[in-house]
DNA sequence: ATGCCCTATGCTATAGGA
């Protein structure tokens, strides 16, 4: 069972794209974040036609996840609890009705910057909630899939220039806590124990040449519940796709399970 | 130097991203 996340940055302007990397990479399951669409706009029916289903939580030019899936999806659930002025699309739930069922939770989490606005107590306020979803998700003792754009570079060694995110709301000591309480309450990230050495990134900003620089940060992330670890045999970044025509600026990275 | 690029939007400028 292969299972990506990919922000694809705008599912019109991505489609192309997204199709290509489908057909190549062959995901049971692929996490999209930014759709930049609201659900009634997504084009689905392409990517239909290569056998997957289509489940998405849509918002009108930002944000927007959305889960496809060669499996049915069934007990859909759509945003984050425990705020309910909380009207972003960032979180989309779903499990996977194969043979072996799997919890799915497909995220975008805040970016956050600047950290002295508002939106870094959003990011704060909101990887709370992530995590006290997790705890429930623990209980469950159910294999659990929990990925995507976590704007959230872990460690040093997961930035080129680690010295150039001091202070930025992706690498914030308050930000990186979050993170492992997440890791602490028992979710593997799954690139981390496969693939120990640094050099490895999802996103290379457009700006500046990031790209030809190789000057990457790894912020997309697929953490596995204990039950999901237990099945873990690969994780892989698909790095090539950013140096196509009009690529995303992040690339995917997957999960294979033995189930 | 919150620029450099890209996406979306009642669009020829602006907001948001990371």
């Amino acid at each position: 069972m292969k299972i990506a996340t990919f922000n694809i940055n705008g599912i019109r302007a991505r489609l192309p794209r997204l199709i290509d990397w489908l057909v190549e990479s062959r995901p049971d399951v692929a996490l999209l974040q930014e759709i930049k669409c609201i659900d009634a706009a997504f084009p689905a029916s392409g990517i239909e036609d290569l056998g997957y289903t289509v489940v998405t939580h849509g918002q009108k030019s930002f944000n927007g996840v959305a889960i496809l899936s060669k499996y049915p999806l069934v007990d859909i659930t759509r945003g984050l609890a425990g705020d309910e002025a909380d009207t972003q699309a960032r979180w989309l739930e779903a499990v996977l009705d194969a043979p072996a069922p799997i919890h799915l939770c497909c995220l975008y989490l805040p970016n956050g910057n600047p950290v002295d606005s508002e939106k870094f107590p959003y990011k704060l306020a909101w990887m709370d909630r992530m995590g006290n979803r997790l705890v429930d998700l623990l209980r469950m003792e159910t294999p659990a899939v929990v990925a995507g754009d976590f704007n959230v570079i872990p460690h040093g060694r997961d930035a080129a220039l680690p010295e150039k995110w001091r202070g930025d709301a992706l690498f914030h000591p308050e930000t990186l806590a979050r993170w492992r309480r997440m890791v602490n309450l028992g979710f593997t990230d799954a690139f981390r124990v496969m693939t120990p050495t640094p050099g490895h990134y999802t996103f290379w900003d457009y700006q500046g040449g990031g790209w030809q620089r190789d000057e990457g940060i790894r912020i997309d992330h697929i953490l596995l519940s204990p039950q999901g670890a237990d099945l873990l045999s690969d994780c892989r970044i698909d790095r090539d796709i950013r140096g196509l025509e009009k690529p995303s600026d992040h690339v995917p990275i997957w999960v294979e399970l033995d189930c």
